[in-house]
DNA sequence: AACTGTGAAGTTTTTCACAGCC
DNA sequence: GGCTGTGAAAAACTTCACAGTT
């Protein structure tokens, strides 16, 4: 069975792989050659079964007695995930927020580069972070076409994220991750995932003592 | 049944809910003073079944025929998830990410104030930061025991998380948003849950056209 | 007519447990 | 002895569909 045959894998088992990617890499980087579902396991707080019965949809990975080889492993993982290429990613919005997310060193060599920072603020615009200078969203559209960015980080107010989710999604980015505490409608086609500290933090605090 | 009489209800559950409480909330903001799992569906992309059915763990908020009354339920659900009090938050580390978490405006009246940021660092020590004064990680133990602090964001690197979730543990902390791209253990009594954008992204470009 | 709350049915996900291999 | 890969069993979760209420 060829990596990434995609015959409908459970979308739960594919949010888990950048997960023991991150443990694989993890691993690598002490020096460690081999691994074993248990090991992963324990480091993930995943049972052994489900790590294996998840990578057993791609294909067998691993040798009876011995394990997992890390290196291999990785290869793979990555391949499933597409991320073995380097995708470019728009971030909008030139806040607190997209200042940092611009800043973070973590997307380099995991598959991603930032390649622009936009935002609609005239104060903002041609400021310059780090090594981007803020565009204005008024030539995002054109930007985005010409470049073919596919992928979009937003960070702006939760009033303007449907508005600028729609005019991304005209550019022709399929794929956002937005930061706005606000859900957002996109098409079928469109993946959307979303980050909100605070509904972490309110899951958290169901269980803890008043 | 009380709200909160938590008899084995399931996490997954508990963790919609956060969700249910922002989107009633913006509601709210649009002037609107009774909704029904139908149009909360909707808005969050969720079956209307699943609402009911969530909900009704807690109780019969609603009213047949009617829907749910915003006001009440946001109180309820707020309630359940004990955020109709204030919980103080700590944060540590004060690099690009901390300093973004230090300004941001959502947490005030969704349950959450931030009461300290913490460094390491000496060039970060002392430093001015929004309304905070960056302080030492070696008087946070102190401090974090002292005030009573249960939560904590980790903005560190990764290779420091283990070690500095230990100790916010050992000074009393219960519940830990992490956001360095590693696991971390906790013991079973502590909340953790972890916000890694690269994991995200790696879920959406699966699917993909490569 | 519109909507909730909920048993029952259906589906998905996880765990078990073991044959087979190193 | 230690480990994977995997059918089968178990558990968890979601949807259906409808009685009951406003």
């Amino acid at each position: 069975m060829s990596v990434r045959s995609q015959a409908e894998i459970p979308d739960i088992v594919i949010g888990r792989l950048p997960l023991y990617l991150r443990a694989l890499r993890r691993l690598q980087q002490e020096e460690k050659s081999v691994t074993s579902s248990h090991e992963l396991g324990r480091r993930l707080d995943i049972s052994s079964a489900q790590i294996r019965k998840d990578l057993s949809h791609f294909g067998g990975f691993g040798k009876q007695g011995t394990g997992y080889q890390i290196e291999f492993l990785i290869d793979k993982l990555q391949d499933v995930l597409q991320v073995n290429q380097e995708w470019l990613v728009a971030v909008i919005g030139a806040g607190n927020l997209g200042i940092a997310i611009s800043h973070y060193r973590g997307f380099q060599d995991r598959g991603f580069r930032i390649a622009h920072l936009f935002d609609i603020s005239p104060k903002k615009i041609g400021q310059r972070i780090g090594e981007f200078v803020v565009q204005p969203v008024s030539s995002m559209r054109e930007i985005i076409c010409a470049e073919g960015i596919k992928i979009a980080m937003l960070a702006v107010p939760a009033e303007d994220a449907q508005t600028v989710a729609d005019q991304l999604i005209e550019a022709g980015v399929r794929a956002i991750l937005n930061y706005a505490p606000i859900n957002i409608n996109v098409p079928e086609d469109v993946q959307i995932q979303y980050i909100d500290p605070v509904t972490h933090l309110q899951h958290m605090t169901f269980y803890l003592d008043a």
